[in-house]
RNA sequence: GGUGAGAUACUCAAGUGGCCAACGAGGGCAGACUGUAAAUCUGCUGCGCAAGCUUCGGAGGUUCGAAUCCUCCUCUCACCA
């Protein structure tokens, strides 16, 4: 199956520029996609242009991925509706890194095949550039009315926007154009793929190309990833799902996928797996038959964990949810080891105590509040009040009192608040 | 530079001298139900066990008493130049 294709009936693709897909079945091209290095680690978002690399890749092209360290020093107002921070240089090194390092765990980097991936940084050759240079080199050849008809413009001009925009961000469209313009003639790049957001700035580069080299450039975009509940994809209450294991934990990582809803599932499944159309339709029709067992999300949580954290870390990752979702008891978690303890909690937030202190008896409230599990001790006495409060998975008031026979591998009190959110005290 | 409007808790948004820890909505959290879902219902959502304490852009002031009145300051927005 031909890239665009394979695209098309994942439901990826969202605009095609005329006349890219023949060009890319008569031809093993090169394209680009460009990625902004506004963290030191990509998250769940940035996962869908990088598998959109893979299928390019796999599809006999090469792609390209380009990290942002010039344009992430600028700003792309593009779908945002206030003026962005400026990063400070070293972070942006940092944060380029990091993102570089991420990139190179999901495509071929290997030099010898003839459509390695290939990694650049736009610094390298904008930081070259002088304003004068510039201004007479891009600027002449794109109008200011052409910048004003694009989107992510127009929306911040209008009158109900409230910040405006400053003359940096409305510059962003030039400076990813000449990315463009810069792989389509170093590089033979012909192809700038991208979210749907960034069709204003890929075309701009094709303008540029078309104006300044009297070449002919190819677009293509996806589709933005939704949520059925429209709240924003990649997002929990505890912030982005990040792809680094550090920030995002791998069990944290498994949990978010299999949280998602039955509708999304059936979305997710095809962009973000690599199975076939006849494994993806026989697997949703098991989930419509049994939506309960969760076939979907158990499934994508499972390739995409893999994919990102590798099997290990997604059998620890599945151990993990469990025990703490399973039927287990207190009983059950006392003959935890140390280790496997350790590996199933891996990623929770803990905090250390005396033994002293549990010797001696220590109260629930205290236990909650002083060690930054919960903000206060009235909100401890909320959650009581609730019934949300658990040690060790068992259901406790205001009178329980924390002592060594509650330790789990001699070490550990497992806290709880509700189903999902845990935090454990370490003796030390 | 001129004129006018505004700044209230996570967000929006009431409140214009005591009944205000502050209406309401959204969000968030929790409980029930369930599939660790959706929908629904219920409770909670400044600190404190409590008495009470600290909050309404900032600093002062008037008053028995202020988010509310006065002065100065900071910032935002709109229109005009």
């Amino acid at each position: 199956m031909n890239f665009v294709e394979e695209l098309r009936w994942r439901g990826m693709l969202h605009d095609i520029m005329p006349e890219t897909e023949e060009y890319l079945l008569e031809n093993k091209t090169t394209g680009y996609i460009g990625f902004d290095p506004t963290a030191d680690s990509l998250h769940i978002g940035s996962l869908v242009p990088i598998i959109i690399l893979m299928h390019f890749q796999k599809a006999g092209h090469k792609p390209i991925a380009l990290v942002g360290g010039a344009t992430g020093m600028v700003g792309d107002p593009s779908g945002k509706s206030e003026e962005r921070n400026l990063l400070d240089e070293e972070t942006l090194n940092k944060n380029v890194a990091g993102v570089k390092a991420q990139l190179a765990r999901f495509l071929d980097f290997d030099n010898t095949s003839e459509n390695a991936a290939e990694m650049v940084n736009n610094y390298d050759w904008m930081k070259e550039i002088s304003l004068i240079e510039f201004v007479r080199d891009v600027g002449k050849h794109i109008s200011v009315n052409y910048m004003m008809a694009k989107d992510s413009v127009k929306k911040r001009l209008d009158s109900d926007s409230q910040t405006g925009m400053s003359f940096t961000e409305f510059t962003y469209q030039l400076f990813q154009g000449y990315d463009f313009y810069h792989l389509f003639k170093e590089k033979n790049c012909m192809l700038q793929m991208g979210g749907s957001d960034q069709w204003g700035n890929i075309t701009t580069g094709t303008e540029l190309i078309r104006r300044k080299a009297q070449g002919k450039a190819f677009a293509l975009t996806c589709k933005l990833i939704t949520k059925a509940d429209g709240t924003k994809f990649g997002k929990t209450a505890g912030g982005n799902v990040w792809l680094d294991a550090k920030r995002t934990s791998p069990y944290k990582f498994y949990q978010y996928w299999l949280n998602s809803s039955d509708e999304d599932s059936e979305k997710y499944i095809k962009i973000f797996t690599f199975l076939d159309k006849e494994t993806i339709d026989t697997l949703i029709a098991e989930h419509r038959e049994s939506p309960h067992l969760r076939i979907l999300q158990r499934k994508i949580g499972e390739e995409v964990t893999i994919m990102t954290h590798g099997k290990e870390a997604f059998d620890n990752a599945i151990k993990a949810s469990s025990i703490l979702f399973g039927k287990s008891t207190a009983e059950d978690l006392k003959t935890l080891d140390e280790q496997t303890f350790l590996d199933v909690f891996e990623g929770v937030p803990q905090a250390e105590i005396e033994r002293s202190i549990i010797e001696n008896g220590l109260e629930i409230v205290p236990a909650f509040a002083d060690n930054g599990f919960l903000k206060s001790n009235s909100e401890v006495r909320r959650a009581l009040k609730e019934n949300s409060i658990s040690v060790n998975k068992e259901k406790v008031n205001e009178d329980c009192i924390i002592a060594i026979k509650d330790l789990i591998a001699n070490n550990y009190v497992l806290l709880q608040r509700g189903k999902k959110s845990y935090f454990i005290l370490k003796i030390v």
